[in-house]
DNA sequence: GCTGTACATTAATCTAGATTAAGAAATAGT
DNA sequence: ACTATTTCTTAATCTAGATTAATGTACAGC
């Protein structure tokens, strides 16, 4: 089995394990697996809308997703990227009122299931696993802590180099201005810090 | 029993639950019970600094304490506040590189218990109730992830009518400047928001 | 009761980053 | 290959909030 990255809610992947290692699957496990839809999309595609009812988790075996909220100014704020091998979900996976949108940023193979399935099921399929999740959700909770001192403390530069580091398989995918809007800064800026920067070495 | 909240990582309350109800406690649980410390602590006493090796989860029973990283340039950046009934724990906690420090900000009484025991100890105890875990730390990712929204989009007036409604019992009881702190922004500036808000009344 | 220290407010600058706008470069569609 | 659209960069302003500093206020210790 490929080592999983745990960056981000590694849920939906160990899932994908459990009904897979299942040599001998029960009725019940069987009946699952023709719930999990496997799909490809284009670029631009429009996985979920912040407000939508449904309420999906998606595995990206292939390209790359990003969530974002839009704010009471129409502006776009991008949460988080999901290239391969991520889990992605909406904001109600999260009980969170800002309901996040999900969409494709490049030609993407997602494995997606339903989220409130994935509660009732998974649960009682992994008690034994439940370290892993544990762990996951630490990680999550340690990006999403890490996020907030760099968004108190730190100035566009060094919020640009920690991103570079910290993200490298991404900064080189996705243009300057998504890149800008996880950073919370505008494209403008983040050019100006670049060349800024070029200029000084 | 009395209601818990579950705004934060409330793990360290339902643990000390299970103990308790336990009518005929195993020798296990009843080792366990006496490396659970109840302390008192005076305004300002220092819990953790960012680097200890030490690494405890904190239940609040009666006053308040706070969680906070210095920056490299010597600032103090209030991560979360924790009043009566609620957790708060040490980076380590999440596996975060940003180390914080934990200090009490009212004579405070306080239940807490090593992190690793914690670890070793609650999840074999509590299999059965995993669902109010999980719900616990989704909570907690949800209060991160609005965090993170609002210091991507919002205005100090913004974030301060915010915090207002979401921590009314904390506003009272803490120093301008520190809601400052968590705010993002310094007291000075905030001290402008509220009196501009005030006269445009 | 004083005195000192921490905290809050106000006002005068300063600055990082936003906004606006316009041109260059890259990408996609036909 | 050619056009259209999107993205990136640069430069000129503008502004929210930082910084600095001075004054006012409250409480703690003596």
């Amino acid at each position: 089995m490929k080592e999983k990255r745990l960056q981000h809610l590694n849920l939906l992947s160990s899932f994908l394990d459990i009904l897979n290692q299942d040599s001998n699957p029960s009725p019940q496990v069987e009946a699952l697996k023709q719930k999990i839809s496997n799909k490809s999309f284009k670029k631009g595609s429009v996985l979920q809308r912040g407000g939508d009812m449904v309420s999906r988790i998606y595995y990206v075996k292939k390209g790359l997703l990003r969530s974002y909220t839009i704010d009471h100014k129409g502006k776009e704020h991008i949460f988080m990227f999901a290239p391969e091998d991520w889990i992605i979900a909406d904001g109600a996976d999260f009980a969170s009122p800002c309901q996040l949108f999900i969409d494709v940023l490049e030609d993407s193979e997602i494995e997606m299931v339903d989220k409130k399935l994935f509660e009732e099921v998974y649960i009682p399929l992994t008690l034994n696993s439940d370290k892993q999740r544990t762990a996951a959700m630490i990680k999550r909770i340690a990006v999403l802590q890490e996020r907030v001192i760099m968004l108190m403390s730190a100035s566009a530069i060094e919020r640009y180099e920690h991103f570079k580091t910290t993200y490298p398989q991404i900064t080189q995918r996705v243009p300057q201005r998504m890149i800008a809007s996880y950073l919370g800064i505008t494209p403008e800026a983040l050019s100006k810090v670049k060349s800024e920067k070029a200029r000084s070495k």
